[in-house]
DNA sequence: CACTAACGTAAGCATCTGCTTACATAGCAG
DNA sequence: CTGCTATGTAAGCAGATGCTTACGTTAGTG
Protein backbone atom coordinates (compact mmCIF):
# COMPACT_ATOMS: atom_id res chain seq x y z
CA UNK A 1 0.00 0.00 0.00
CA UNK A 2 2.59 2.34 0.65
CA UNK A 3 4.84 1.48 -2.47
CA UNK A 4 1.51 1.94 -4.24
CA UNK A 5 0.96 5.42 -3.27
CA UNK A 6 4.37 6.42 -3.84
CA UNK A 7 4.19 4.71 -7.32
CA UNK A 8 1.00 7.15 -7.85
CA UNK A 9 2.43 10.26 -6.60
CA UNK A 10 4.61 10.55 -9.95
CA UNK A 11 3.33 12.11 -13.04
CA UNK A 12 5.03 10.01 -15.38
CA UNK A 13 3.78 6.49 -13.99
CA UNK A 14 0.30 7.93 -13.65
CA UNK A 15 0.95 8.40 -17.34
CA UNK A 16 2.29 5.14 -17.92
CA UNK A 17 -0.78 3.43 -15.69
CA UNK A 18 -3.07 5.26 -18.46
CA UNK A 19 -1.74 3.68 -21.04
CA UNK A 20 -1.74 0.24 -19.59
CA UNK A 21 -4.96 1.13 -18.39
CA UNK A 22 -7.36 -0.64 -20.81
CA UNK A 23 -4.31 -2.61 -23.80
CA UNK A 24 -1.47 -4.65 -22.96
CA UNK A 25 1.68 -3.19 -24.31
CA UNK A 26 4.98 -3.84 -24.67
CA UNK A 27 7.60 -1.97 -22.50
CA UNK A 28 9.22 -0.58 -25.63
CA UNK A 29 5.96 0.30 -26.65
CA UNK A 30 5.20 2.56 -23.84
CA UNK A 31 9.16 3.66 -23.70
CA UNK A 32 7.84 5.10 -27.29
CA UNK A 33 5.42 7.38 -26.01
CA UNK A 34 7.57 9.63 -23.72
CA UNK A 35 10.62 11.86 -24.09
CA UNK A 36 13.00 9.76 -21.61
CA UNK A 37 15.07 6.94 -22.13
CA UNK A 38 13.82 3.86 -22.71
CA UNK A 39 15.61 2.85 -19.25
CA UNK A 40 13.61 5.19 -17.38
CA UNK A 41 10.47 3.50 -17.98
CA UNK A 42 11.99 0.50 -17.56
CA UNK A 43 12.55 1.75 -14.24
CA UNK A 44 9.17 3.07 -13.66
CA UNK A 45 7.76 -0.41 -14.87
CA UNK A 46 9.95 -1.89 -12.08
CA UNK A 47 8.30 0.54 -9.48
CA UNK A 48 5.00 0.13 -10.83
CA UNK A 49 5.09 -4.02 -11.11
CA UNK A 50 6.33 -3.64 -7.37
CA UNK A 51 3.41 -1.44 -5.86
CA UNK A 52 0.99 -4.45 -7.67
CA UNK A 53 -0.74 -1.86 -9.98
CA UNK A 54 0.93 -3.38 -13.09
CA UNK A 55 1.28 -7.29 -14.27
CA UNK A 56 4.14 -8.39 -16.49
CA UNK A 57 3.64 -11.26 -18.87
CA UNK A 58 6.59 -12.23 -21.02
CA UNK A 59 6.44 -13.00 -24.67
CA UNK A 60 9.76 -14.07 -26.69
CA UNK A 61 11.94 -11.35 -25.92
CA UNK A 62 9.09 -8.98 -25.28
CA UNK A 63 7.85 -8.04 -22.03
CA UNK A 64 4.13 -6.89 -21.92
CA UNK A 65 2.57 -5.04 -19.46
CA UNK A 66 -0.82 -4.57 -18.22
CA UNK A 67 -2.71 -2.53 -15.70
CA UNK A 68 -3.35 -4.47 -12.46
CA UNK A 69 -6.97 -3.04 -11.43
CA UNK A 70 -7.08 -4.80 -8.58
CA UNK A 71 -3.68 -2.60 -7.68
CA UNK A 72 -5.95 0.51 -7.84
CA UNK A 73 -8.75 -0.62 -5.85
CA UNK A 74 -6.74 -1.74 -3.22
CA UNK A 75 -5.59 2.25 -3.05
CA UNK A 76 -8.97 3.34 -3.32
CA UNK A 77 -10.14 1.12 -0.50
CA UNK A 78 -7.29 2.68 1.58
CA UNK A 79 -8.02 6.27 0.68
CA UNK A 80 -11.76 5.62 1.28
CA UNK A 81 -10.78 3.61 5.04
CA UNK A 82 -8.85 6.51 5.28
CA UNK A 83 -11.90 8.83 6.60
CA UNK A 84 -14.46 6.06 7.06
CA UNK A 85 -12.83 3.88 9.29
CA UNK A 86 -15.47 1.42 8.64
CA UNK A 87 -14.72 0.06 5.37
CA UNK A 88 -13.87 -3.42 6.15
CA UNK A 89 -16.24 -4.57 3.45
CA UNK A 90 -14.28 -3.46 0.68
CA UNK A 91 -11.25 -4.63 2.23
CA UNK A 92 -12.83 -7.86 2.14
CA UNK A 93 -13.61 -7.95 -0.74
CA UNK A 94 -10.09 -6.92 -2.17
CA UNK A 95 -8.54 -9.49 -0.62
CA UNK A 96 -10.67 -12.15 -2.17
CA UNK A 97 -10.06 -10.49 -4.71
CA UNK A 98 -6.87 -11.01 -4.52
CA UNK A 99 -6.90 -14.84 -3.65
CA UNK A 100 -9.31 -15.55 -6.51
CA UNK A 101 -6.50 -14.03 -8.59
CA UNK A 102 -3.08 -15.63 -7.25
CA UNK A 103 -0.92 -14.11 -4.58
CA UNK A 104 1.05 -11.04 -4.83
CA UNK A 105 2.61 -9.27 -2.29
CA UNK B 1 -4.58 16.95 -7.10
CA UNK B 2 -0.57 16.51 -7.91
CA UNK B 3 -0.06 18.08 -4.65
CA UNK B 4 -2.30 15.70 -2.81
CA UNK B 5 -1.16 12.81 -4.32
CA UNK B 6 2.44 13.56 -3.59
CA UNK B 7 0.95 14.88 -0.13
CA UNK B 8 -0.21 11.63 1.16
CA UNK B 9 2.36 9.58 -0.31
CA UNK B 10 4.65 10.46 2.74
CA UNK B 11 3.87 8.47 5.61
CA UNK B 12 4.48 11.02 8.30
CA UNK B 13 1.91 13.33 6.65
CA UNK B 14 -0.60 10.30 6.38
CA UNK B 15 0.00 10.23 10.24
CA UNK B 16 -0.41 13.81 10.74
CA UNK B 17 -4.15 13.65 8.98
CA UNK B 18 -4.79 10.53 10.99
CA UNK B 19 -4.45 13.20 13.88
CA UNK B 20 -6.42 15.93 12.80
CA UNK B 21 -9.29 13.99 11.01
CA UNK B 22 -11.74 13.92 13.78
CA UNK B 23 -10.11 16.76 16.28
CA UNK B 24 -8.70 20.19 15.62
CA UNK B 25 -5.23 20.44 17.04
CA UNK B 26 -2.69 22.62 17.78
CA UNK B 27 0.69 22.57 15.51
CA UNK B 28 2.79 22.17 18.85
CA UNK B 29 0.06 19.29 19.85
CA UNK B 30 0.69 17.49 16.54
CA UNK B 31 4.23 18.02 17.13
CA UNK B 32 3.92 16.13 20.58
CA UNK B 33 2.90 13.23 18.99
CA UNK B 34 6.26 12.47 17.06
CA UNK B 35 9.84 11.89 17.52
CA UNK B 36 10.84 15.09 14.75
CA UNK B 37 11.02 18.29 15.95
CA UNK B 38 8.58 20.93 15.59
CA UNK B 39 10.21 22.75 12.89
CA UNK B 40 9.79 19.49 10.66
CA UNK B 41 6.37 19.03 11.74
CA UNK B 42 5.26 22.63 10.92
CA UNK B 43 6.66 21.62 7.32
CA UNK B 44 4.57 18.90 6.65
CA UNK B 45 1.77 20.92 7.73
CA UNK B 46 2.31 23.58 5.30
CA UNK B 47 2.38 20.62 2.64
CA UNK B 48 -0.84 19.50 3.85
CA UNK B 49 -2.45 23.11 3.97
CA UNK B 50 -0.55 23.77 0.67
CA UNK B 51 -2.70 20.44 -0.57
CA UNK B 52 -5.73 21.22 0.65
CA UNK B 53 -5.61 18.42 2.90
CA UNK B 54 -5.96 20.31 5.96
CA UNK B 55 -7.21 23.85 6.98
CA UNK B 56 -5.71 26.26 9.46
CA UNK B 57 -7.68 28.43 11.51
CA UNK B 58 -6.02 30.81 14.27
CA UNK B 59 -6.37 31.30 17.84
CA UNK B 60 -4.11 33.78 19.50
CA UNK B 61 -0.93 32.67 18.68
CA UNK B 62 -1.61 29.11 18.30
CA UNK B 63 -2.10 27.92 14.77
CA UNK B 64 -5.29 25.07 14.98
CA UNK B 65 -5.31 22.60 12.60
CA UNK B 66 -8.32 19.56 11.17
CA UNK B 67 -8.70 17.71 7.95
CA UNK B 68 -10.54 18.91 4.90
CA UNK B 69 -12.89 16.35 4.21
CA UNK B 70 -13.10 17.84 0.62
CA UNK B 71 -9.83 17.42 -0.13
CA UNK B 72 -9.57 13.68 -0.01
CA UNK B 73 -12.84 13.18 -1.53
CA UNK B 74 -10.95 15.22 -4.36
CA UNK B 75 -8.20 12.51 -4.09
CA UNK B 76 -10.67 9.99 -4.41
CA UNK B 77 -12.41 10.95 -6.95
CA UNK B 78 -9.33 11.33 -8.92
CA UNK B 79 -8.73 7.94 -8.19
CA UNK B 80 -12.05 6.57 -9.27
CA UNK B 81 -11.73 8.31 -12.88
CA UNK B 82 -8.07 6.86 -12.89
CA UNK B 83 -10.23 3.74 -14.24
CA UNK B 84 -13.73 4.64 -14.95
CA UNK B 85 -13.51 7.66 -16.97
CA UNK B 86 -13.98 6.11 -20.73
CA UNK B 87 -14.30 9.40 -22.52
CA UNK B 88 -11.14 10.63 -21.36
CA UNK B 89 -9.92 7.58 -22.23
CA UNK B 90 -10.80 7.33 -25.76
CA UNK B 91 -9.81 11.20 -25.86
CA UNK B 92 -6.03 9.73 -24.98
CA UNK B 93 -6.33 6.85 -27.50
CA UNK B 94 -7.00 9.55 -30.31
CA UNK B 95 -4.54 11.39 -29.21
CA UNK B 96 -1.86 8.27 -28.68
CA UNK B 97 -2.61 7.43 -31.94
CA UNK B 98 -1.77 10.67 -33.77
CA UNK B 99 1.49 10.43 -31.75
CA UNK B 100 2.32 6.87 -33.23
CA UNK B 101 1.87 7.65 -36.81
CA UNK B 102 3.96 11.16 -36.42
CA UNK B 103 6.50 9.80 -34.70
CA UNK B 104 7.57 6.40 -36.48
CA UNK B 105 7.86 4.23 -33.58
C1' DC C 1 8.45 48.47 27.60
C1' DA C 2 10.60 43.63 28.32
C1' DC C 3 9.63 38.79 28.34
C1' DT C 4 7.66 34.50 27.05
C1' DA C 5 4.91 31.16 24.29
C1' DA C 6 3.72 29.23 19.98
C1' DC C 7 4.59 29.32 15.85
C1' DG C 8 6.70 29.72 10.79
C1' DT C 9 10.99 30.32 7.95
C1' DA C 10 15.96 30.04 6.45
C1' DA C 11 20.04 27.47 5.67
C1' DG C 12 22.42 23.47 5.51
C1' DC C 13 22.89 18.46 5.24
C1' DA C 14 22.16 13.44 4.24
C1' DT C 15 19.44 10.64 1.69
C1' DC C 16 16.17 9.53 -1.95
C1' DT C 17 14.75 9.73 -6.71
C1' DG C 18 14.37 10.12 -11.67
C1' DC C 19 17.22 10.47 -15.24
C1' DT C 20 21.25 9.37 -18.22
C1' DT C 21 24.87 6.31 -20.53
C1' DA C 22 27.04 1.94 -20.59
C1' DC C 23 26.71 -2.85 -20.08
C1' DA C 24 24.47 -7.56 -19.41
C1' DT C 25 21.02 -10.97 -20.60
C1' DA C 26 17.19 -13.71 -22.99
C1' DG C 27 15.08 -15.11 -27.15
C1' DC C 28 15.21 -16.03 -31.83
C1' DA C 29 16.75 -16.07 -36.99
C1' DG C 30 20.34 -17.41 -40.02
C1' DC D 1 27.69 -20.15 -32.99
C1' DT D 2 26.84 -15.17 -34.80
C1' DG D 3 24.24 -11.51 -34.82
C1' DC D 4 20.12 -8.85 -33.86
C1' DT D 5 16.06 -7.41 -31.03
C1' DA D 6 13.89 -6.37 -26.78
C1' DT D 7 14.67 -5.60 -22.36
C1' DG D 8 16.60 -5.27 -17.54
C1' DT D 9 20.57 -3.66 -14.58
C1' DA D 10 24.63 -0.93 -12.85
C1' DA D 11 26.81 3.38 -11.92
C1' DG D 12 26.71 7.95 -11.50
C1' DC D 13 24.73 12.59 -11.38
C1' DA D 14 21.57 16.67 -10.52
C1' DG D 15 17.72 17.93 -8.21
C1' DA D 16 14.08 17.00 -4.75
C1' DT D 17 12.97 15.93 0.03
C1' DG D 18 12.77 15.34 5.06
C1' DC D 19 15.28 16.46 8.77
C1' DT D 20 18.10 19.46 11.87
C1' DT D 21 19.58 23.92 14.23
C1' DA D 22 19.22 28.83 14.23
C1' DC D 23 16.53 32.80 13.70
C1' DG D 24 12.27 35.75 12.85
C1' DT D 25 7.52 36.91 14.05
C1' DT D 26 3.16 37.39 16.27
C1' DA D 27 0.15 37.44 20.34
C1' DG D 28 -0.30 37.70 24.98
C1' DT D 29 1.43 38.97 30.05
C1' DG D 30 3.93 41.53 33.55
Amino acid sequence: MEAALRAIAEPRRRQILELVRERELSAGAIASQFDVTRPAISQHLGVLKEAGLVAERRNGTQRLYRARPQGLSELKAFLDGFWDAKLEALQREAEREERKHGKRN
